[in-house]
DNA sequence: CGGTAATCGAGACGGTACGTCATGTCTTACA
DNA sequence: TGTAAGACATGACGTACCGTCTCGATTACCG
């Protein structure tokens, strides 16, 4: 499987430099149409509605072209929803205390994810993820390990300044703060609001430092 | 819809009571293949197996029964997974202090989770979820609703034995122990082990308790 | 495969007689739909334009009913043709010559033929035949075998009535009267006139009987 | 449409002579391996398995090259026949009587369409050649024409020596010999032998010659 | 004990989408 | 200019499910 086309990165396949390509080069314009078209069909009525012959028909490409570079329509779906996603890449660097900085890397996560349906998105993601082991890889490594290796530089750089202690589990502490957040966003049951994100990363500061209690 | 044919609680459309219920009744042996069936599709091979053509022809039973009964595979895989885990509901009452009442609720729900590949289910169950409101609905009220019940009264014990604040806010607390379990459940990117449910509790608890900190 | 659905004879697969007939009866309606839109197609713009995408839509039928029935293009163009052959099988049983007979069996084959663009389908039909075996049976058995087995009787009848001699090569006969006419059919070198069939007929019968040539 | 490109005589598009002849010729490498592999094609798999993708492979040339020569897979297999047929070419100058000279005609003829499964791609081309009338002049003019022609003049040498009458339909006669021949080979319903060639001469003979009836 | 009524099995039906394949055109770089 | 490589639009292929439907057969109750 490969999914990294629709990646900034790009890194082809072999031979990577310069080398001459022969034959008829890749259309972008084609493929900018079936990401994009994809997108919509993705946010407007979910992933089972990303079917090969509405995309293909919406963007004005011929399913083949799709086949081509994508192997199935989670595939593409991924491309799609990175392509969206890769734009609005909030860092905003640090502020000084760990839970400002916290606060800076939940916070535009959390009102990208609830400005459109993508708690369907991905859902269907996660479930084709894991379906899929293989896909389940790609999806990680795009989606999740990002947003995860940045938690990791907040809490080193918080460990770094004796703001918590060195033996700080933090792998359980992303965790904390993530996993309620998914939680909401996929099972819905409560509002995904600033205020949540506030009290998630309270409590679980709270429970991090030693003898200081979740603040207002 | 109607999706709680497969219940305990039964409670059919209307007529609650002993009505003389006319014409061939329903046949419970073709009830329990369907759903047999549905489960075994499901936890082999996932959602998207589970075929209404696929399920009639495995249980010994003609589609038209089927949809008698259940009208889309999603309301079946629900049922077909509600039979499976209601058998085992273990509570394990009071043991007299927040932390072991909680750890009592979260142990079996993780070791359940865990013993089947139940995440890619739930997965498509979520996303089927965000896709048809009416069955996520249904969805919260079997599967999410009850173990918050749990955890509610738990936390209401907690509080009228002083243990934790009366101002606790008590669904964030919920969200900060289910959020982090099923984020592993449903994501992969880390074992769901018990010490994983310990660290949770024990980190939440923390983030409650004035002056506390995490404890072993 | 089977290829007989369209034939009167019926004679379905196993249990002849009256059996119960579970389940949905076979749609009439659908099935001469099916075998008018072929036909057409067929007779319109050749095999070729005879896809299955076609023939539904055109039947207004869904290509799942038609792949129940016919396993491929071909055996439906074959039940198509048929269906049109068969209403026109004219005998005209004997003149009392053999002369007389032979013409009444074939101009009307030749009247039939050269209606219509018949050569092309049959050229495919030919085709199919001798790249699948099975099909070439199909095709031989109807197509083919009742017009020489009527001939084989007009000339053991010839033979009985001493016109001709007993040692008569009858599948020579019959090559030599059917050849010439396939051929301009097929070929399509020169038109295929009721003249011609004469000219045929009796330059075969004159090289059959002897001492008598080719008369008028 | 040209087909005219892998015969023998040449004779390009316009600049018969001594063109200067700019930019890269033709490469006669190309030209062979693509008419050999389409006639591998032909012959193992029949007209539908010589796919230009398939021909281009196996003769390791680009598909943009067999359409800059032929227009249609059926004029590639027209040539490719063609030239496996044209070093074949039947001689067997006058024996001195028309009944030696027709079977010094066909007896090669059936020699050769019977060593490999000819009938299938003649049954090919025949076909096309009925849905394009311009591929029909091409294949009479290859490979029909030129057999009757040299039957036209067997026959005309016979009228001279006064073997036949000079009023013989010779068309008509050509056709008694060519049709039941191709008659067997296109429809297999029985053996192409020898013995078949000469029991269809001797018939045709006889219905010719006045007062003569068929030998053994 | 026969009539009414809802169930069940079987399976045909009109659809939609799948993923693959072949056609014929086009666009590049190299020869 | 010719050629190899290969991307592209088009459209048919044969399969798998969907959800609906029409049958005949079965099994209760109810009058």
């Amino acid at each position: 499987m490969q999914a990294g086309d629709g990646a900034p990165a790009a890194a082809d396949d072999e031979a990577t430099a310069d080398a001459p390509r022969r034959g008829r080069p890749r259309s972008e314009k084609a493929r900018l149409a079936i990401l994009e078209a994809a997108a919509e069909l993705l946010l407007a009525r979910g992933l089972s509605a990303v079917s090969m012959d509405a995309v293909a028909e919406r963007a004005g490409v011929s399913k083949a072209t799709i086949y081509r570079w994508w192997p199935t329509k989670e595939t593409l779906a991924l491309d799609a929803l990175y392509n969206e996603w890769a734009g609005v890449q909030p860092r905003t660097r640090s502020t000084g205390t760990l839970r400002g900085d916290l606060l800076g890397l939940l916070r535009p996560w959390v009102r990208l994810a609830g400005s459109r349906p993508y708690g369907r998105v991905i859902g269907a993601l996660v479930t084709e993820a894991q379906t899929d082991p293989e896909f389940g890889e790609i999806y990680r490594s795009r989606f999740v390990e990002p947003r995860r290796e940045q938690a990791r530089a907040i809490f080193a750089a918080a460990i770094e300044r004796d703001e918590i202690p060195a033996d700080t589990k933090v792998e359980v502490a992303i965790d904390m703060l993530y996993g309620p957040l998914y939680h909401r966003l996929l099972h819905g049951h409560a509002p995904l609001t600033e205020r949540f994100v506030r009290d998630v990363v309270d409590t679980t500061l709270g429970g991090i430092m030693p003898g200081q209690a979740a603040g207002t």
